[in-house]
DNA sequence: GCCAACGTTGGC
DNA sequence: GCCAACGTTGGC
């Protein structure tokens, strides 16, 4: 299993409009950024994702899963784009804020921190540890 | 609201 | 294939 980061504008689409989609999940589209397509092309249906809320809030709020595996993005006909599906699986303990992020050596290394704009991005298991660890939740749950 | 960083586009 | 111009993202 992998870990992932899913950015998105929480006035565009926030953490509380996934978790009300529910167990069926939403589809991640409208990702127009061949870095950021490439990754969803890797992700495997249980891979895990922070729900990072982007310019308002700055902060990690929850864990969402991959529910289905990359195929065409149906807000454009655009043949380029192809997007994953996710849903919500659980909040973290407390949301864990940029700053916070910026601030932990352990997560010096994060992409978030060396390249804000990539809104799809890898995480490795060691920072999934951490960020977990600062939220005050199990990286099990 | 500003602007730096980055990605994309298109002329040559 | 280079690179200038332009558009977008996202932190501040």
């Amino acid at each position: 299993m992998r870990y992932w980061l899913f950015k998105s504008e929480p006035n565009v689409w926030s953490w509380d409009d996934q978790v009300a989609k529910g167990d069926q999940g939403e589809e991640w589209d409208g990702i127009r950024n061949y870095q950021a397509r490439n990754f969803m092309r890797e992700m495997q249906i249980g891979d895990r994702g922070l729900f990072y809320h982007s310019n308002i809030g700055k902060e990690a709020v929850g864990v969402v899963e991959v529910c289905a595996t990359v195929h065409p993005d149906s807000s454009t006909d655009d043949p380029r784009w192809e997007c994953v599906d996710i849903r919500a699986l659980y909040p973290l303990g407390r949301a864990v804020r940029l700053d916070e992020i910026k601030a932990e050596p352990r997560l010096a290394e994060m992409v978030l921190v060396n390249n804000s704009r990539l809104s799809v991005q890898p995480v490795s298991e060691d920072e999934w540890r951490v960020i977990h660890e600062l939220a005050g939740s199990l990286a099990e749950a």
